[in-house]
DNA sequence: AATCATTTTTAGAATGAGTCTAAAAAATCA
DNA sequence: TGATTTTTTAGACTCATTCTAAAAATGATT
């Protein structure tokens, strides 16, 4: 574990917010300022494929990177674009169910209006 | 309905593929030589819009495009690859039920082995 | 059909997220 | 300690997508 992979874990885990990438290297530069952007993508894939953080793949916009190993779904309002992390019970095996195969992982994406937003309008 | 448009519209309905933008461009070269990809990038956005076709967005690679407009998840070969359709049947029924609020839409992408990867092994 | 306004198309430049490269630094190990 | 492997670094590069500004097509109005 280098100085590096820690700082960017440590930025992952901080706050519950989905960082970009971009974030991610401005913010481990407050700590370690000669960190490089290659070494921050490195890490987020090496990460990624050790199960320590997961990716959300970019809906117009970067990809965004989620501290929790824990499956689940993410909320996208379509409003204000907030990004936001949902439970849903039991639902890789009832996936493995419909597919009749086992299922590595999933990536499951809501949009929606917020509550925030609905009562706006 | 301009007819690059329409010769968009039949690349992406002419095959059950999922086509990226890039596979759609020259495709629809074959039929209107001087289409240039801003034009297919408008209409795919456009037809997006419309609800007409929908957008994968890119697990690794560019987006592609699907054809249908009925509500269905995605299954990636994590070892071929290859991207298929299946069905959920009332998914954004009960999705709806779990969040507590009226669903605009879903992506859901389901990584997996297929059955002939399996069987490989 | 001619006029005008609006929308779409076009080619190519620009952007930006992510990857690659090759050399330096750090970590691991014999 | 010295040798080998892994990681980091800065910056160049790639490639999907967006932007731009001019030309063309379309549509509405007379």
């Amino acid at each position: 574990m280098t100085k590096q992979r820690e700082a960017i874990l440590d930025v992952i885990r901080g706050e519950k917010r989905h960082y970009t990438a971009e974030e991610i290297f401005a913010l481990s530069k407050l700590r370690l300022p000669t960190i490089s952007r290659a070494t921050v993508y490195n890490n987020l894939h090496a990460l990624e494929r050790d199960g320590e953080i997961r990716r959300i793949s970019g809906e117009d916009g970067p990809d965004r990177y989620d501290s929790s190993f824990i499956p689940h779904g993410h909320l996208f309002c379509i409003k204000c674009r907030r990004i936001s992390d949902f439970d849903y019970p039991r639902f890789t095996e009832s996936l493995s169910e419909i597919i009749g195969a086992g299922v590595e992982s999933y990536e499951l994406k809501v949009r929606y209006i917020c509550p925030l937003c609905k009562e706006r309008e």
